[in-house]
Parts: C-alpha cells; structure tokens; sequence
DNA sequence: GACCAAATATAACGAACGTTATATAACGAT
DNA sequence: ATCGTTATATAACGTTCGTTATATTTGGTC
C-alpha cells in the first residue's frame, strides 16, 4: 500500500459531489469532464481513474448524495418524524427560496428531463434514490400516506419547481409553487 | 421580389417543426444545428437566414408548435368543449403510451430541465405557451377549474410524465403514472 | 534516504460544436 | 433570354468535447 488507505475514496467522493453541484447548474449534457474536475479541485485525467466515462458518474452522483450523504433537502428528511414535519419539508421544497437556490437546492428537477434520455444503468440508480425516497416518507409517516399519494406527491413537487424556474416572471413562478403547496396529495382530502 | 413570397416562411416553420422533434429527443444542449437542420431536410449554412443564434430558435419552436399550430396534445385541446372531456386529455397526457411516445408526444417534459436554465428571452415565450395553456383550460372548463388547480394540475402532468420517463422498470413508470392520474387537482375534491 | 506502486497532472487526439464567409442555385422582373 | 436578388449549400474557422497516453508527483515501505 503506497498511499492512504482512503486517499481514492474521498477523491471520489469528491469528484461524485462536485459533479451534482456542476449538473445542477448546467444540466449533464452542458457539464464537461474538465468543469467537474476543476469543481472537484483536480484536473480531467484523474478523472478516468475512478470512472469509466462521464455518463457513468451521473447515476452514481445521485445514489451518492441521496443515500450515502443522505442529503435529501439538506438532511432535513433524515431528521424528520412525524407526518406534519414531512408536510412542513414539501411546503418548505415548493418555496420560493428553494427555487432561487439551483445550486443549494434539490439536485432532481435540474436533472430530470437529462435523466428521461440517460441509460438504463443511470436510470436503475435514480430508480433506487426515488424507491428510497418513498420508503423514507412511508417510514416517517407511520405509513399515513398511501404509496400513491407519494408518488404523486414527489411528480407534483418536482414538475412544480421545475415549470416555476422555466418561466420569466417572478410574479407566475409564485403562483406555480402557492398552487402546488395548496394541492398536496399527501395533505389534500385525508 | 426574386423568390417565392411565402418560401421563408415555410422553411423557418420547417426549421421550427425539425427542432422542437430533436430537441424532444436529444434535449435542447444536446442537439446540434447540423442535426437540426438534416431533420428539417436543409443544411446548417440556411439556418442563418432565420436565426441569430441556436438559443433564439428553442422559445420560438414552443411557441409556433403550440400557440400558431395549436398542436398541443396532437390537437385535442383545441377541440375540447367540456370539464369532462379535459380530465380525460389529462388521463391520456399521463398514460404509459404517452409515456412511451417522447418524439410523438408533449415538447415539455423533454425540456422542463433546459428551460429552467435557458436566457430570458427563451422564459418569456415559454411563459407565453403556459399562460396560453391555462388560459385554454379556463375557457374550456367554463370556468369550473380555478387558476390554482390548473396550475397544479400541469406541474403534475409535466413531473409526472418526466419522472416515469426517468426510471428503469416499467412497473415503478406504471405506478408513477397510474398514482398522478388518481390524484389530478382538477378532478379531486370539486 | 532510496525505491516502488498508486494517484494525479499534463498533453494530445479526433470529432463535433456554433458560427461565419463565400459560392451556388433558384426564380421573379425586365 | 438575361439579369439581379433572394435563399440555400458548401466549406472553413476556432473552441470545446470525451477520452487516452504519458509524465510527474505523492507517500508508505524497506
């Protein structure tokens, strides 16, 4: 052994993290290898040594930050208890703030039309942070909330702050995310 | 007048037809002029004869396909006549054969992503197409969907449909689908 | 302190990108 | 029939892309 232990794992560590902040601001297609590696304070040909090409890191990002880091809204659905406080982390995900904060913020609205034409591998690993995602809320909800009302949820809050942040006017984008938090399907009709 | 009155016409809408299909497919950073160009059957050099740039052409293309065309959902919107008959557009807007048809169906999903991170000028004529939309809704509803309803409603469909299109198994795709489909604002709870 | 393997840096490749300059073809006007 | 303008085709530009090959640094080991 010639290096420390764990010298490889934190660069990827690294490399996985900045590559979702640099996704999340110019999308995967308009992210290159060197702009990541520059985010990740290396330089694009350490890159292959951790990787075998950039559409494999896209997916691994994900499976990274979600599960691993459990980073999902900052933490805030790891700490989170009852159903209220899972009603109070969606208000606060459909909130202007949140949709002003691209790059602080939640890492699928930016990602997802880029996710509907990546390969199937990359599509398995954001299956399993959505899966993983559902199971958090169940658990976390006492099993309040119907699988479907879930779902519908999470389609609800991510096209929400996407279609806010496709839109010019501040004044629309307001009325996207009010209309969205009024219409909760896991808050709606219980 | 050396050519045929209404000949760039036809081209720019050849051009605009040709590029909202590719952008569909390969997202908007994701597609090339070339690319553009061979769909609409002429080469790039043409192409500077209707557009400053390639950003200028993605909000016109939405623009021209939804609003002049009125193509939206191939047509169906524009013969609507009744609340009933829009919750049933919807229920096919969110059905596995939409799901599955990408180059067929609705531009936006493909590019909710990309528009979020487009200029200006691109916003405003996206805005332009969501304002037209809900304007449609309300005139074909009778008014019987608030603003607040239709608004969710999309923001529903649009994440809806992306996130099927983003994960790997049908069945999860199905689920997502079937669970949006359930829980439309504009049929829930009236 | 020399050595060796592991990790990263440097440099280069061909291909594709958006864009521009120029050449060619098409067609109404005369 | 010729001309002049308009629309499109061709060809090239400088950049940037993903990737690879090679060089250099790093840090435990002996």
């Amino acid at each position: 052994m010639n290096q420390p232990p764990d010298r490889k794992q934190r660069s990827r560590n690294k490399i996985l993290d900045a590559a979702l902040r640099t996704f999340k601001q110019q999308g995967y297609v308009g992210s290159g290898v060197d702009g990541i590696m520059e985010a990740a304070g290396m330089t694009s040909g350490a890159f292959y040594g951790h990787f075998n090409s950039k559409s494999d890191v896209l997916g691994e990002a994900f499976v990274h930050s979600f599960i691993e880091d459990q980073a999902a809204m900052n933490g805030a659905l790891s700490e989170c208890e009852t159903p209220e406080q899972l009603i109070e982390i969606m208000q606060k995900y459909l909130s202007s703030k949140h949709c002003e904060q691209v790059e602080e913020g939640c890492s699928i609205p930016p990602l997802l039309s880029d996710l509907g034409r990546a390969d199937a591998e990359t599509k398995t690993r954001f299956e399993e942070v959505i899966q993983w995602m559902v199971a958090q809320f169940q658990e976390r909800s006492d099993n309040e909330f119907s699988r479907q009302e879930i779902l519908a949820t999470l389609a609800l809050c991510f096209g929400g702050l996407s279609l806010a942040r496709a839109v010019n006017s501040p004044a629309l984008s307001r009325q996207i995310l009010s209309a969205c938090r009024k219409q909760l399907p896991i808050q709606k009709c219980d």
